[in-house]
RNA sequence: GGUCCCUUCGUCUAUCGGUUAGGACGCCAGGUUUUCAUCCUGGAAAGAGGGGUUCGACUCCCCUAGGGACUACCA
């Protein structure tokens, strides 16, 4: 069998979208299941739609996710098939298309795109193909001279495929299994222009993967129509030997309504579509990533992974490693997958209760620091080990946590209406008291003792708790109030009460 | 319009002819708790419709419907 390699190949059009993430890492799941190479090349053949810093995003977007490339751009060394960038290949391509033209199997056409819109308006459903191509201005109707003349006068032209009718072309898919398409409905694509002399992308795509002995191409099911084109590529330069199998993936779809999710769902719901922030080098417009979200690379990944693609059994968490483990393009789904952030969020809780604390509250003492406090990291530790289950991402945990850090500066009116009655005053000048006699504040001394005088007191156990969290926390919630005050400290609790006696009188 | 792909709870999905159609997210209820959460337990919730094939169809075939993609000198 042979050696499995596999590419994800991106236009630098703008940041990767999240439906790319996946695709590339369903091929560096296959390609390390399979001891392969992960490929990255850039298909830059566009130089119109080029955007500069989206290369750049894709490997940062990439290394972040922990999908690393094996050969190509982004690769620790360079590759033997370098360059990968198709718009530095320009001398390569030339090659095979004057193969094609040769062997006529392909054709010069020198119709601008003018004259095309006037016989798409002219001809309902107009398509260049076999049945229109000898109304058109090209190598076919054009004297051999008339073509050399124009060429040499700079006319502008293309170089579009010939493509035969009535033959039902098959595409082998390991997703779908076989696709058959009639040739009749293949239009001569163009496969190179002279403007600036680079191929499009089904010319590109097909010389690259042959090249760069690419085994299997991975791709969004976007590309299954024109897998048959590329099909006939293949036999047209006498590659079916060695073509690639296909793969189509399903696609991932808006989470309300219908269609392929785009970047405006994102805007108009509320969550990144990107992995990371981008801003728009044209226009200013930045658009919020994952990573920014608070997202761990190991969540977007396990969320993605199971967008269309399931294991077999009940787990869901699951590691690179084991998702390499137990990738296979058997199991992965044909129909498109509607994308649902309230699942992402889940994904995310679980790696943050499953992680080191030591991990998350070093992420967390950063934050801590921007907000300008500066606290040990045992003291951090001990905050994050108790509120991190209340949270789904490091970022909320500062909300979770403020009052271990800053005293409350006012009190949540709700609560004090509902907690601090006439007789609370005195009950908590006394706690102070019962407090300031302790010595060992650990939670379960405290808890012990203060127990014991509310029950010594006959005092009621939530009238008694509920004023010491409304003033300890400034509202009604939190951890284990014992928890709290052994962090906090003996002094600061004290504090804390008296002030609110002060306060709310 | 044409071509191709797809169709199990609201969502992601399991099931590869015989199951009380399973799990997860979300939702609802109960429990734990001094609060808010978390957590635990339980619950509601699905085979698009119609024909076949078969002793037996969610599963295989056909039709219909619905959804999606593609239909550029973009990828």
């Amino acid at each position: 069998m042979r050696k499995v390699r596999v590419r994800f190949a991106p236009s630098p059009t703008g940041p990767l979208h999240i439906g790319g993430v996946r695709t590339a890492l369903y091929n560096y799941l296959f390609a390390k299941k399979h001891n392969g190479d992960m490929l990255l090349r850039i298909e830059d053949t566009d130089s119109a739609r080029f955007v500069p810093g989206a290369e750049e995003y894709i490997v940062e977007a990439l290394n972040w996710l922990g999908i690393t490339i094996d050969e190509g751009i982004g690769a620790r060394s360079v590759g033997k098939h370098a360059p990968y960038r198709q718009s530095e290949r320009k001398a390569i391509y030339r090659k095979y298309v004057d193969h094609l033209l040769n062997a006529g199997l392909a054709y010069i056409a020198f119709d601008t795109p003018a004259e095309l819109d006037a016989k798409r308006a002219e001809i309902a459903n107009f398509q260049y193909d076999a049945s229109t191509r000898e109304l058109m201005t090209n190598s076919i109707t054009l004297s051999e001279d008339d073509v050399k003349n124009r060429i040499a006068k700079g006319e502008q032209y293309v170089v579009r495929i010939k493509i035969e009718p009535n033959e039902d072309v098959k595409v082998q898919d390991l997703i779908r299994g076989e696709v058959i398409i009639n040739s009749s409905i293949i239009d001569d694509k163009v496969l190179f222009k002279s403007s600036d002399e680079l191929p499009t992308y089904h010319m590109a795509n097909v010389v690259d993967d042959y090249l760069m002995e690419i085994s299997h191409v991975i791709r969004g099911e976007e590309w299954l129509p024109s897998a048959p084109l590329h099909v006939l590529l293949y036999r047209y330069l006498g590659w079916t030997e060695l073509m690639p199998q296909f793969a189509h993936l399903p696609l991932l779809l808006k989470p309300d309504g219908n269609g392929k999710l785009s970047k405006r769902d994102g805007d108009r719901l509320g969550f990144p579509v990107f992995p990371l922030c981008w801003t728009d080098p044209k226009t200013g417009e930045t658009s919020s990533g994952y990573r920014e979200a608070g997202y761990f690379p190991e969540a977007v990944v396990n969320f993605l992974s199971l967008l269309g693609w399931n294991s077999g059994t009940e787990q869901e968490i699951f590691s690179m490693l084991e998702l390499i483990d137990q990738f296979s393009l058997d199991r992965v789904s044909k129909s498109g997958a509607k994308f649902d952030y309230e699942k992402g969020k889940w994904f995310n809780h679980k790696y943050l209760q499953n992680k080191p604390v030591e991990e998350i509250s070093t992420i967390f003492q950063n934050i801590l620091n921007e907000k300008g406090i500066d606290e040990d990291f045992e003291k951090v530790q001990n905050v994050v080990t108790l509120v991190r289950e209340r949270a789904n991402f490091v970022n909320e945990l500062w909300a979770q946590s403020l009052f271990f850090f800053e005293a409350p500066t006012n009190y949540d009116e709700k609560t004090v209406q509902k907690r601090w009655k006439t007789e609370t005053p005195a009950l908590i000048v006394e706690l102070c008291e019962i407090l300031s006699g302790i010595d060992n504040f650990s939670a379960e001394n405290t808890e012990e003792i203060v127990k014991q005088w509310i029950a010594d007191k006959e005092y009621n156990l939530g009238a008694v708790m509920n004023a010491f969290r409304l003033s300890v926390v400034g509202e009604s919630k939190g951890p284990h109030m014992f928890d709290i005050t052994a962090i906090i400290g003996k002094v600061e609790t004290i504090k804390r009460l008296k002030r609110a006696v002060e306060v709310l009188g």
